[in-house]
DNA sequence: TGTACATCAGTGAACGCGCGTTCACTGATGTAC
DNA sequence: TGTACATCAGTGAACGCGCGTTCACTGATGTAC
């Protein structure tokens, strides 16, 4: 019982914290959220050790809940669809960070002054990214993604490394080019939630369309 | 004689305030500047009314080195060697943002909670991105870049519109190429600048390198 | 060339604010016998 | 089932700190006659 009413007020300051990150941005302050809480800013230390523990949690939740819509948008699309399954893990990144771009900025924006990430950030962040390796995993079992790129030997040996973490069986060609468009997804996705496509571009949203869809052509991902 | 101590002490309080943004990121302090210059913080309001105007000539002049430098590396290349312009540009924009990784996040970063940028740093924000504009435009003027991709009607209107202000005469299939270059480039940059690469890449540069000439190869810009 | 005056850089104190964190405490909720 | 004790959520005051900005001021540097 108290366990409970316990996790639940975690989840209350967490959820209080995050509001707080859309005006604030990194700059977050528990005394503000004790605030908004109802509670003397002492009180949050029942609950989070410090200010940067609270951050932790923030950001692994970001990753989580990144990681969490990546993989139902994917999920929803049927096995064999498999640049609708691209297709789907671009749309749910950018409409995540569109929805919740503080979070976004949390985790793909400059650091936080600072703050730096306990080492078990790094295996929640690379959730989505080995959601992509499924897909041209499978892809590439099949028979696609066949094209032969010449790649240095030490850039080889680089792709190779992320591969055996994404997706082993796939060659490296393919690797390098899909990991130049997971840049170019989070590029865009950066640019429009920073501001950058300001005054340049009016309707990002089939731009964007239009850009992965290229790059599903690219990679060599069919498109129904 | 005192116009030129006054751009002199300008010059001092920007260059104070840069090294204090590695430290401090965006979370700039009028009062350590003034510490770190020996002077009295009320001092520093005879040069700049505020602190959000300090950070705005930071970030004017953050555009303007990264242009500058993009400018040299790319004029520094033979005309006719397109690939190679390509590539200066990709790494002038690498390499500032290495040798100066607060500004770079100053500009490419997460917005700084509570600052509205103002209009006028629009202008400079488009220098290094109207250099590769020059690039293709020169490159299409002789022949090259010509590809049909198909472009949905109001992705293509906006592709047009960019491609108005960068490459005037550059068909738009080319043109969206470009821009998703651009976008990868700086997906890379910021990936690497922020940490994201950490743990997962170990020679960054040789990586670059090869996704910016596969870049290059797929745009149409010849490689020497 | 010398004097009177205006300009302006820098001082120092103050205002009012917010912050993270510690600490001794009260009082309610649970647990063990 | 009732009582004694331990656990723990939340309080309130305090510490020591930093911040942006204002204001009346001193004194040096320039300018005009």
């Amino acid at each position: 019982m108290r366990a409970r009413l316990r996790a639940e007020m975690i989840d209350e300051i967490k959820a209080i914290a995050r509001r707080q990150l859309a005006t604030e941005g990194a700059n977050l302050s528990l005394r503000a959220v004790a605030r908004d809480l109802g509670i003397v800013s002492s009180a949050i230390y029942r609950y989070f050790p410090s200010r940067d523990d609270l951050l932790t949690a923030l950001i692994l939740d970001a990753y989580t809940a990144l990681g969490d819509a990546v993989a139902a948008a994917e999920g929803a699309v049927e096995r064999g669809d498999f640049g609708g399954r691209f297709l789907a893990i671009c749309h749910a990144v950018r409409d995540w960070a569109l929805a919740n771009p503080h979070e976004y900025a949390l985790i793909y924006g400059s650091p936080v002054p600072g703050y730096a990430a306990p080492a078990d950030t790094v295996a929640v962040a690379t959730r989505a990214v080995t959601i992509l390796g499924g897909v041209i995993e499978d892809a590439a079992r099949i028979g696609l993604l066949r094209y032969d790129d010449v790649l240095p030997p030490e850039v080889a040996g680089e792709v190779a490394r992320i591969g055996e973490i994404i997706a082993p069986s796939v060659p490296i060609g393919a690797l390098s080019r899909t990991l130049g468009t997971w840049l170019q997804l989070f590029g865009f996705v950066s640019f429009e939630i920073f501001g950058q496509l300001n005054n340049a571009v009016e309707l990002p949203g089939p731009l964007f369309e239009h850009q992965m869809r290229a790059q599903a052509r690219y990679i060599g991902l069919p498109l129904l």
